[in-house]
DNA sequence: TATCCGTGGAA
DNA sequence: TTTCCAAGGAT
């Protein structure tokens, strides 16, 4: 296809991001496959500007996989601070046990093996092959996903995801060679973020607005089904989330009153303290009160 | 496949 | 104020 061509939509893109790449901590040269890997669970569904202080903390005190994995779940809990889905945190915490005991204390470089760990899944996966080793691994995202059904496809926005698709979709933009194919998939998610973004796109500045399809049909807009958007209020993440504010706060164990204070429906509040100790980020201790985590130095596996 | 899993900033 | 949504994954 002609969109590889250093002229193409890939091509193009690639050059606009060298020229203009936001300066991220985790772009910076130096950062490992870990730090990379480290950065894409914190960026599943956490906006940038609130990962970049946590990430940097966070490699300063565990700048290996085994360093994070000889952490106690409190500790890491309690660094992921308000980051979001903290169950992701635990995640992390399992793969780096899985990477330091299984494959050396090295981040996998194959997709295959990157998503047999704990919390990582197709995307990241291949952003860690891409990212933090720089192979050529299609990266789709909901960036990538968005600026490929408009400048491809000609729609207003990507609809439902369609695994196999989307993949042959951004495999048929990558060019052939390894570093410049993982150039042009950061690329397509940088201008994703910065341009072609959900509302109010900012086509003036994008630099393949003369051949993009939607452009070209009018910029129509999207028609086909939309995801639902999740209420928070009232859900039960909602009183998880006020919980477990409450013990990442505490630097003792917790008696229940306290934790009863964070919400008034008696039922769900000790349904969702339930699941909190099924899920591993609360535990109660002998006395029957409560702390973050687990009190073991290490989360087994 | 649809739903669940936190949090907070911006329009 | 309400609504949307931000580099997903697991079930």
């Amino acid at each position: 296809m002609t969109s590889v061509l250093p002229g193409g939509l890939a091509g193009r893109t690639a050059e606009w991001f060298r020229a203009q790449a936001r300066d991220l901590p985790w772009r910076r040269a130096g950062t490992t496959p870990w730090g990379v890997l480290v950065s894409e669970f914190m960026l599943q569904q956490t906006p940038v500007a609130r990962v970049e202080p946590v990430w940097l903390r966070w490699m300063e005190e565990w700048p290996t996989p085994s360093a994070l994995a000889a952490a106690s779940r409190a500790d890491v809990l309690r660094a992921w601070g308000k980051l979001g889905y903290p169950r992701r945190a635990m995640r992390l915490h399992a793969a780096a046990e899985a990477i330091a005991a299984d494959h050396g204390d090295r981040v996998p470089s194959d997709v295959a093996v990157l998503e047999s760990l704990p919390g990582i899944g197709s995307y990241t996966a291949r952003a860690v092959a891409a990212f933090g080793y720089g192979l050529r691994a299609p990266v789709v995202d909901t960036n990538v996903r968005r600026v490929v059904a408009r400048a491809v496809h000609g729609a207003g926005d990507a609809g439902p995801a369609r695994t196999r698709a989307d993949l042959a979709d951004v495999d048929a933009l990558l060019p052939p060679e390894d570093a410049e194919a993982a150039v042009v998939s950061a690329a397509l998610m940088e201008l994703g973020a910065v341009v072609c973004t959900a509302r109010a796109p900012r086509c003036p500045l994008c630099p393949v607005e003369s051949d993009c399809a939607w452009v070209a049909a009018g910029r129509p807009e999207y028609t086909g089904p939309r995801r639902p958007v999740q209420g928070f209020a009232g859900t039960d993440r909602q009183v998880r989330g006020k919980l477990l504010d409450v013990l990442r706060a505490a630097d003792a164990p917790v008696d229940k009153p306290l934790l009863d204070a964070v919400w008034a429906d008696g039922p769900q509040r000790d349904r969702c303290l339930d699941s909190l100790l099924v899920d591993g980020l609360a535990e109660q201790t002998p006395d029957g009160r409560f702390v973050l985590g687990g009190t073991a130095p290490h989360a087994g596996h």
